[in-house]
RNA sequence: GUGGACGUAGCUCAGUCGGUAGAGUCCCGGAUUGUGAUUCCGGUUGUCGCGGGUUCAAGCCCCGUCGUCCACCCCA
């Protein structure tokens, strides 16, 4: 057993136990995206190895050592997405969508690093991405928040919070981040090894570290704020009075930052505490240079993406899904005749009832352990058919979760039956 | 990449001091010749992760290895 082949680490299986939960999640998704006139792109899993390097940003933990990256046939290097913003800016100047437009898109599907599994954290993940380009101002960052928070409330999630923050344009984030290296520097006994070695690699994210001893050291170091440009000042002020005005709670982290180089201006994460270490299920910003890097024109940008396995544990957690869903009925058979005769009945049902869900029983078995199945299935009903009713053309029909005495129904009557008593 | 915990039946797990491998559940059949979920009876299910070592004897002790989970790092 445990020698045969098993999945690769870290990609999991989604079985039909966990199915309806994202099914719930997708749809929901779907729906809220496109309810704000965003369309929907289909991206390859496989990309150039050099957009990433050339997007994500060379010395970042992801382009150093989580890529999935082999070489073609041809020797070109290739790789799988670690992400999806990158060939959704590939994909949108090759075919001139962002020349001189304004696009509203989104996408969806597997993500792939090589990091060391843990829990809300996979070698292939999924995420649905949101993007929209061309728009200047804050009024694009704050549709995107708002479809944000009505994705949870659709799918009934409480508990989420928002922590916002702006990086500044591109040139104060270069200077503010000079300062925070001199600072750094002058003080480097005082950093962990860690820090020391994200020093050189990527010093924004000392500030983020979970090490209570560097507490003093992080709440003395340079904001952001302290570098911010009167227009990123007042983008940002207009964001927050926004939410503010729709209701929508957040609380400034000064020192928030997005793993990725091209962010600027505003970012925004919503987190949990109950997915341990592993918080983040939406996160997002601006990325005002990105398609002027990748050969487009300069194009304002800005975008998010969801976490949908995280967001699918936290339903998991919120108790069982709420999906709409037909009734569904089970077939159990009793005799030869009937069995010959069953699947030519349920094809003219499910003709007649097409939101029922039918399940035939196949492969025999005794009345008994028949009635054990269609239990099983979760069915509402069973149907039975045998040699009298065949004889009578009637059927049987047995409520499972009811108290209810069974009945037998002439089989012209069935679907009319069914659609009475099953409501829908 | 680093650290810790854990690997026994399809699933959840017990297994004492080293002495013949266990329970529940699931599945199949019967009690009830055509009726589930309750009850009773019977039956099937094992490379104790893998490899080596110690021992008369290893699921148990030792070494190695692989895997899973959680945390660090990092991120959705």
């Amino acid at each position: 057993m445990l020698k045969g082949i098993q999945a690769v680490r870290g990609m999991n299986d989604i079985l039909p136990a966990e199915t309806p939960y994202w099914q719930q999640v997708e749809d929901a998704v779907r729906e809220v995206v496109q309810a704000y006139g965003y369309e929907e792109l289909r991206l390859p899993l496989l990309e150039k190895t050099e957009l990433f390097k050339r997007t994500i940003g060379e010395v970042t933990d992801i382009v150093e050592k989580e890529m999935y990256t082999f070489d073609d046939r041809n020797g070109d290097s290739l790789t799988l997405r670690p992400e999806g913003t990158a060939g959704c800016v590939r994909a949108g100047i090759e075919h001139g969508l962002l020349y001189n437009q304004v696009q509203r898109f989104w996408y969806g599907g597997p993500m792939f690093r090589h990091e060391r599994p843990q829990q809300g954290r996979y070698r292939q993940f999924h995420q649905i991405g949101v993007e929209a380009f061309g728009m200047a101002g804050p009024g694009i960052d704050v549709e995107h928040l708002l479809m944000t928070a009505r994705i949870w409330r659709r799918l009934g999630l409480d508990g989420l919070s928002l922590q916002i923050n702006s990086l500044g344009s591109t040139t104060a984030r270069r200077a503010h981040r000079e300062r925070l290296v001199n600072y750094l520097r002058g003080r480097s006994d005082e950093l962990d090894d860690d820090s020391r070695r994200r020093l050189e690699t990527n010093p924004l994210r000392i500030l983020d570290s979970k090490n209570p001893a560097m507490r003093a050291l992080i709440d003395g170091a340079p904001l952001f704020s302290e570098y911010l440009e009167e227009q990123s000042l007042n983008d940002f002020a207009a964001i927050k009075s926004a939410l503010t005005d729709a209701g929508v709670a957040y609380s400034e982290n000064p020192r928030l930052v997005r793993g990725l180089d091209y962010y600027n201006e505003t970012v925004y994460e919503w987190v949990t505490d109950q997915l341990g270490a592993q918080g983040t299920v939406c996160a997002g910003g601006r990325y005002d240079g990105l398609v002027e890097q990748l050969g487009g024109k300069p194009t304002p940008g800005a975008g998010f993406a969801l976490g949908l396995d995280r967001i699918v544990t936290l339903l998991q957690q919120a108790g069982d899904s709420l999906l709409l869903r037909g009734p569904r009925a089970y077939l159990a058979l009793v005799g030869l005749q009937a069995e010959q005769y069953s699947l030519l009945f349920a094809e003219r049902l499910r003709n007649r009832l097409p939101g029922l869900r039918l399940t035939v029983n196949c492969g025999g078995g005794s009345i008994k352990s028949q009635m054990k199945r269609a239990d099983k299935s979760g069915a509402d009903i069973a149907l039975v058919l045998g040699d009298e009713e065949m004889q009578n053309k009637q059927i049987g029909v047995k409520f499972l979760r009811l108290d209810r005495q069974q009945e037998r129904v002439d089989q012209d009557e069935i679907d009319r039956y069914l659609k009475q008593e099953l409501t829908f």
